[in-house]
RNA sequence: GGGCCCGUAGCUUAGCCAGGUUGAGCGCACGGCUGAUAACCGUGAGGUCACGCGUUCAAAUCGCGUCGGGCCCA
C-alpha cells in the first residue's frame, strides 16, 4: 500500500530512516551480490591519507565514485569497489611525534621505534574509523567491511613484490643524488612532497680570486650563502661573451669578470663609482680560467679541489651571468658535475648541520643559520661584492613546513626516466576525462618525469624489501613474507619495523645480509594499489579476472601524485598503465574561489553541509555546481537552490499522493498500458519527456559529464514535472468517480516518479530509494526492495515523440506569451478571454493536438492558428515624415501635418497604394502628399493584446463579455472558498456548508449564473449565494473582488 | 622561463569538444497564481561572451597573440 507523506521534505530523517533500512536489510551487500557474474568493472578507490576528517575535496571525490559506482552497477556490472586507506609515512609520524613532544629522530629512537610504530598503526587505524563513518553518512557505497589498508603485511607484500620485480628488470639503482632534503624530518622527500612559497633570503655577490692575476675576480651571484663552502666550480652560458673591467669604490680598486650585458648593473648594486673595460672573453676563455676559493682558509675540505669554469646550458643572462656549482647542494650543480667529474664536495649532514669537513668555525652550525656566518666571514676576506634581500619561492617540507635543503646522499631510485616514451605511448591508450588531462597535463608531466627516489629515512612506512651483504656487496630483493622466511628461517608476524630490520642470514660469501634501513616513499604504497586490492601476489585469481583497472578518479593535484605513481609503479613492474580511464576532477574553493585553508578561515566541512542539508543536497549539488574536471566554488547560496529543486520533486511526488490514496491506487490501477488509449496527449508528452531525460542522463554519464545529468534531471523537475505537467493534470484529479482519464493521470504520474526515481538513485540515492519504497514496495511486495536493485532505466524509444515534444514547448512558449499579452493589458489569467489567436511569421506552428491543454493554460474558449506571414486585422498608424514634407510643402507644412492626424489612415494607404498620392484637408484647404511623407505602422486593435513568441506573435482578446465576467467573478468566489477551506484544515473530500454576500447587485447577478458550479467545485452542500444574507458559521471573512465587498461563511458540514 | 586550465549579467554558472538568435539560478522591481502552498509563475532592468588579430557566408565556440586569475613545473 503507498502511503501518505505528510510535511516538507526532510533529508535528515529521511535520510537515517533510509540508511536504518539499508543496513537492516544488507541492502549494499545484495546489490553486489546480485551483479555478481556481470560484466566485469574493476574500480580502484584513490585511497584517502588517514588524517581523520574528510574535507569537502574528498567528500566530492567520493560522490563522484558512489554515483558512478550505482550506476554501474544498475547496468548489471558486477563492481570491484574495496574502499581503500593510505596508512602510513610521515604525515601520522609528525602527529604522533607532536603528541609526544618530540623534536627529531633521536627522541624517537630513545621511546624506542617499536613503541613508536605501534602508536602510529593505532592512530591510523582510529582515523580510519573516524573516517569511514563520515563517508558512509554521504550514503557513498563502497566496500567498508573490507578494505584494503597499506599497513596490512600483505599489502606491504605487493610493494615487495613490485621492487623485487624492478630489480629483475634492471630498474633499481642506489646511487649519490641531491634530493630535496628536509632537515627536520631527516630524510629525503620527493619532488611532489615539496610546498612552494615565497620567503625572504640572502641574496649576495661574491667574488672568486682568479688563479694567476692579481686583484681579479669572478663574480658570482647567489642566495644561498651556506653552499658557498661548498663550492668546487663556476657555470658561463657558452653562448655569452663575458667582460673585465676595473672598477673603482671608495676604499679600494678590483678587476671583475662578468657577463657583458651584466656588467653595469653589478657594479652599481657593487656601489662602484666607475669603471674602465679591458677587455672581453669568450665563453671557451672563461672556461681556461681557474680560481681559488673565497673561503679556502676556513673549510678544510676544500683543499685539494681544483676550482674552474665549466659552460651549461642553464645559465640565464641574469644576475652575473656566472653561476656558483655546489654539486653537492644543488640539482644542476650535481648533473653538471658528474658530466665534468667535479668533486661531489658536500658538508652537511642529515640533520642540516654542517659536518667536521666543513672546518671547526662552521662544524655544527645548522645552514639555514649559518648564512650570516658566511656573509660575515667573505666581507672579512674581502670576497663579498654586495649583499642584499631577496623574496622568492622556495620549497619546504609539505608535513613540517621546515625549509628544504638540497644534499647530496645515497639513496635507492627507480630509474623511471628510462621509461619515459614507453609511459608517454601508455597514457595515449588511457581514455582521459577530459582528454587533455592526459594528452596534455599528464603527458607533459611525464615529459619531465626524473628517476625516482623510492627511499626514506623513517619509521614508520613499507620496510624496503633490499637486503645487502656486509662482506661482499651482494644485494637481494626479497618480494614476499614467505620468501624471507625461507632465507632467514623465521616467521615475522609483522612486516613493519623494527622487527623487519633484526632479520639477517649468510651470504654465500659468508658474509652478513643486512636490510637497508630505509623505508619506501609513502607515494611507493598507494602506487601498487591495483594488484595490492586484488590480493596480489599472495593470490593470482583475482588478478587474473580483474586487473587492470576500468576507472579511477581523482583531483587534478594527483596527475603528479597517484596518476603517476600508479603509473610507474605498474610501468617497472608490468610494463602496462594500470588503469584503462581516468576522470580527473577539480578542488574545492571557497565562493571567492581561495583555497579553503585554517588562516583564512574558510574551511567548511562536509559534516557542517549535511547537518543543515541533508546528504542527498550536497550530493546533487557538487555534481551539480560545474563541470567535474573544473574547481569548485563552494556556495551556501547555491546548495539552497539545490534544496529547493529537490523539495519540488518532493512536493511534486506528495501531491499525487492523497488522491491515490483515495481511490484506492493499486498495482493493478498502476499498469499504465491497461490506458494507452485513454492517455491524453500531455500524458504522452511527460512520458516522452521522462523517456527522452533519460536517454540524455546516459549519454552525458558516459561522457562522465555529470554536471549535465544534474542539470537535465532539475530542468526536468522544475520545468516538466512540477511547472507544466502538474499544472496540467491538476483539474483531472478532483474527478469523483473512477474514471479512465483520472486512472490515465495517476498511472502517468506514477509512470514518471517510479522512472524518475531511477534515473535519480546513482546521484541522490536516500531520496530515491525513499520515493521507490513507498510507490513501487508498498504495492507490489515482489519488485525487488530496492530501487538500487532495479537496472537502469533505458530510454523506451516507443514513449519517445520529438515532435509532441517540440509542439508542446510551443505551447508553454504561446502561453507564457499570452500571459505577458494578459499583463499589458491588467486581465487576470482568472478571467477567461474569448480567443486568442496565433500569429507565425515563417514557420507554421503545430499543435499536435495540444489545442486542448494551451486553452485550459491560457484560460481562453477558442485558439486560432492564422498561416505564415497572415495576421489578424491590424489599425494602421500614420506617422508624418518631416524631411519629405517641408521641402514640398513650405509654410503649410505643419497644416499638413496638423492633417494627418486626424487622417484615416487606411483611406490614405489605399489612395497611396492606388495612385501614388493621397488628398489630406486641414481647416478647409486641401494638400496632395505622396507615399514618401508618411509612414505606416500597424497596430493590433483595442481589444487586441499583442506578446511574441519565438515564432511570430500572440494576440488575446480581450473583449469582455457578461458570459466570460461571470466565469470570471465566479472563479474569484471558487478560490476564496478554497483558501477558507484550507484555513480550516478541511480534507479534500470533506463537505462544507458555505453562505456568500455580495453587496453588489450586477456583479451578485453574475455570479448567480454559475451558482451550481460553484457548489460543486467548492463541495459545498448547502450553498447560498445573495445580498444581505446572514453569515453562519465557523469561519467567516471579509473579502474584495474587483473593488466589491464580498463576504463568505464556511463551516464543515 | 615552460605546460595546462579558466576569464560569459552585480554574484554563481550553462553553452565551447562537433561554429548558425548567449540560456539559467540568486538578488532587485512590478504583476500574477493558489485543492503541491513556509511553494510557484510571468514581466522588467542588467551581457563590448577579458582584449586584439585571423580563418569563415557566419566565431562566446576554431587558430594566433596580449592581459588577468589558478594549478603545476623550472
Amino acid at each position: 500500500m503507498i502511503t501518505e507523506v505528510t510535511g516538507q521534505y526532510n533529508a535528515q530523517d529521511l535520510e537515517s530512516r533510509i540508511r536504518q533500512l539499508w543496513e537492516e536489510a544488507q541492502t549494499y551487500r545484495k546489490v553486489r551480490e546480485m551483479r555478481v557474474g556481470g560484466k566485469k568493472f574493476f574500480f580502484v578507490d584513490g585511497p584517502p591519507y588517514t588524517t581523520g576528517r574528510i574535507h569537502l575535496g574528498t567528500a566530492w571525490n567520493k560522490v563522484i565514485k558512489d554515483s558512478v559506482l550505482r550506476y554501474k552497477s544498475m547496468n548489471c556490472f558486477e563492481v570491484k569497489d574495496r574502499a581503500g586507506w593510505d596508512m602510513h609515512g610521515l604525515p601520522i609520524e609528525v602527529k604522533v611525534e607532536e603528541s609526544f613532544g618530540f623534536r627529531n629522530k633521536k627522541d624517537i629512537e630513545t621511546y624506542g621505534v617499536d613503541k613508536f610504530i605501534q602508536r602510529c598503526k593505532e592512530f591510523a587505524l582510529r582515523q580510519k574509523d573516524d573516517m569511514t563513518a563520515q563517508f558512509k553518512i554521504l550514503g557513498a557505497w563502497l566496500d567498508w567491511d573490507d578494505p584494503y589498508m597499506t599497513l596490512k603485511n600483505e599489502y606491504l607484500e605487493a610493494a615487495w613484490w613490485t621492487l623485487k620485480k624492478a630489480n629483475e628488470h634492471n630498474l633499481l639503482e642506489r646511487g649519490l643524488r641531491v634530493v630535496n632534503w628536509c632537515p627536520r624530518c631527516q630524510t629525503a622527500i620527493a619532488d611532489s612532497e615539496v610546498e612552494y612559497w615565497d620567503e625572504t633570503d640572502y641574496s649576495i655577490y661574491v667574488k672568486f680570486p682568479v688563479e694567476g692575476e692579481e686583484n681579479t675576480y669572478i663574480v658570482i651571484w647567489t642566495t644561498t650563502p651556506w653552499t658557498i663552502p661548498a663550492n668546487v666550480a663556476v657555470a658561463v652560458n657558452p653562448t655569452f661573451e663575458y667582460s673585465k673591467v676595473r672598477a673603482w669604490k671608495d676604499g679600494g680598486v678590483d678587476v671583475l669578470i662578468m657577463a657583458s650585458d651584466l656588467v653595469e648593473p653589478v657594479l652599481k648594486i657593487g656601489r662602484y663609482k666607475d669603471y674602465e673595460l679591458l677587455g672581453t672573453l669568450s665563453a671557451e676563455e672563461m672556461q681556461k680560467l681557474t680560481y681559488t676559493h673565497p673561503l679556502l682558509d676556513l673549510v678544510p675540505g676544500q683543499k685539494g679541489i681544483k676550482h674552474g669554469v665549466h659552460a651549461a646550458d642553464f645559465v640565464t643572462a641574469e644576475n652575473t651571468g656566472c653561476v656558483h656549482i655546489a654539486p653537492g647542494h644543488g640539482l644542476e650543480d650535481y648533473e653538471l658535475g658528474m658530466k665534468k667529474h667535479l668533486e661531489i664536495f658536500c658538508p652537511v649532514g642529515g640533520d642540516g648541520r654542517y659536518t667536521e669537513a666543513a672546518g671547526e668555525k662552521y662544524v655544527g652550525l645548522y645552514v639555514k643559520e649559518a648564512d650570516t656566518d658566511v656573509i660575515r666571514d667573505l666581507e672579512e676576506h674581502d670576497r663579498l661584492l654586495a649583499q642584499g634581500r631577496l623574496t622568492h619561492r622556495y620549497g619546504h617540507c609539505w608535513r613540517c613546513k621546515t625549509p628544504i635543503i638540497f644534499i647530496a646522499t645515497s639513496q635507492w631510485f627507480l630509474r623511471i626516466s628510462d621509461l619515459r616514451d614507453k609511459m608517454l605511448d601508455e597514457v595515449s591508450k588511457i581514455t582521459w576525462y577530459p582528454e587533455w588531462a592526459g594528452s596534455a597535463r599528464f603527458s607533459d608531466w611525464i615529459n619531465n618525469a626524473r628517476d625516482w627516489c623510492i627511499s626514506r629515512q623513517r619509521y614508520w612506512g613499507i620496510p624496503l624489501p633490499i637486503w645487502t651483504c656486509q662482506k661482499c656487496g651482494h644485494l637481494e630483493v626479497i618480494g614476499t613474507a614467505a620468501e624471507l622466511e625461507e632465507k632467514c628461517g623465521c616467521k615475522l608476524s609483522d612486516l613493519h619495523r623494527p622487527d623487519v630490520d633484526a632479520v639477517t642470514w649468510e651470504c654465500s660469501c659468508g658474509g652478513k645480509m643486512v636490510r637497508s634501513p630505509d623505508v619506501f616513499d609513502v607515494w611507493f604504497d598507494s602506487a601498487v594499489a591495483s594488484w595490492a586490492t586484488l590480493h596480489f601476489p599472495s593470490q593470482e585469481k583475482e588478478f587474473q579476472e580483474w586487473w587492470p583497472a576500468d576507472f579511477i578518479t581523482e583531483g587534478h593535484d594527483q596527475t603528479r601524485g597517484w596518476f603517476y605513481s600508479q603509473l610507474g609503479a605498474s610501468m617497472v613492474s608490468f610494463g602496462r598503465a594500470p588503469y584503462k580511464s581516468v576522470l580527473m576532477h577539480g578542488f574545492t574553493l571557497d565562493d571567492q574561489g581561495r583555497k579553503m585553508s585554517k588562516s583564512i578561515g574558510n574551511i567548511v566541512q562536509p559534516e557542517e553541509v549535511v547537518q543543515k542539508f541533508g546528504a542527498d543536497i550536497l550530493r546533487a549539488y557538487v555534481l551539480g555546481a560545474n563541470a567535474p574536471w573544473e574547481d569548485l566554488h563552494f556556495s551556501w547560496e547555491a546548495l539552497e537552490n539545490t534544496a529547493r529543486m529537490l523539495n519540488i520533486f518532493w512536493n511534486a511526488y506528495r501531491f499525487a499522493l492523497p488522491y491515490m490514496i483515495l481511490d484506492r491506487f493499486d498495482a493493478e490501477k498502476a499498469d499504465l498500458s491497461r490506458y494507452e488509449k485513454s492517455l491524453r496527449a500531455e500524458d504522452r508528452w511527460i512520458l516522452s519527456r521522462v523517456n527522452s531525460l533519460a536517454e540524455d542522463v546516459t549519454k552525458s554519464m558516459e561522457e562522465y559529464q555529470l554536471h549535465r545529468i544534474i542539470r537535465s534531471i532539475s530542468d526536468f523537475i522544475l520545468e516538466d514535472l512540477s511547472r507544466w505537467y502538474i499544472q496540467l493534470v491538476r483539474p483531472r484529479t478532483w474527478i469523483e468517480q473512477d474514471d479512465p482519464d483520472k486512472l490515465a493521470a495517476y498511472a502517468t504520474i506514477y509512470e514518471v516518479l517510479v522512472k524518475l526515481s531511477r534515473i535519480m538513485a546513482p546521484f541522490t540515492p536516500f531520496l530515491s530509494e525513499a520515493i521507490y519504497q513507498n510507490l513501487v514496495v508498498g504495492l507490489n511486495p515482489n519488485a525487488p526492495p530496492s530501487v538500487h536493485m532495479c537496472e537502469w532505466p533505458k530510454a523506451d524509444a516507443s514513449r519517445i515523440d520529438k515532435r509532441l515534444e517540440a509542439s508542446m514547448s510551443l505551447v508553454r512558449e504561446i502561453s507564457e506569451a499570452s500571459s505577458n499579452a494578459r499583463q499589458k493589458s491588467g486581465r487576470k489569467l482568472r478571467w477567461p478571454v474569448s480567443d486568442i489567436v496565433i500569429a507565425p511569421a515563417k514557420d507554421a506552428v503545430d499543435l499536435d493536438n495540444l489545442e486542448f491543454v494551451l486553452k485550459g493554460q491560457t484560460n481562453s474558449k477558442k485558439i486560432t492558428v492564422l498561416s505564415p506571414g497572415e495576421k489578424p486585422q491590424m489599425d494602421l498608424e500614420m506617422a508624418p515624415v518631416h524631411k519629405k514634407i517641408g521641402p514640398v510643402h513650405k509654410g503649410e507644412a505643419r497644416f499638413v501635418v496638423e492633417a494627418l492626424k486626424t487622417a484615416n489612415a487606411a483611406l490614405v494607404k489605399k489612395q497611396l497604394d492606388e495612385s501614388g498620392k493621397a488628398g489630406l484637408s486641414y481647416e478647409g484647404k486641401n494638400y496632395d502628399i505622396t507615399a514618401e511623407m508618411v509612414q505606416f505602422k500597424e497596430k493590433p486593435p483595442e481589444n487586441l493584446s499583442a506578446a511574441e513568441f519565438s515564432k511570430g506573435f500572440v494576440y488575446v482578446n480581450v473583449t469582455l463579455t457578461p458570459e466570460l465576467e461571470s466565469e470570471g467573478y465566479s472563479r474569484e468566489i471558487i478560490r476564496r472558498i478554497q483558501d477558507m477551506r484550507k484555513e480550516l484544515d478541511l480534507r479534500v473530500e470533506d463537505q462544507i456548508r458555505a453562505v456568500v454576500d455580495i453587496e453588489s447587485k450586477p456583479i451578485l447577478d453574475l455570479a448567480l449564473r454559475q451558482k451550481d458550479h460553484i457548489a460543486s467545485e467548492v463541495r459545498a452542500a448547502e450553498f447560498e449565494l445573495g445580498l444581505g444574507l446572514e453569515l453562519k458559521g465557523k469561519l467567516v471573512k471579509d473579502w474584495e473582488i474587483e473593488g466589491v465587498c464580498v463576504r463568505i461563511s464556511v463551516d464543515r458540514k
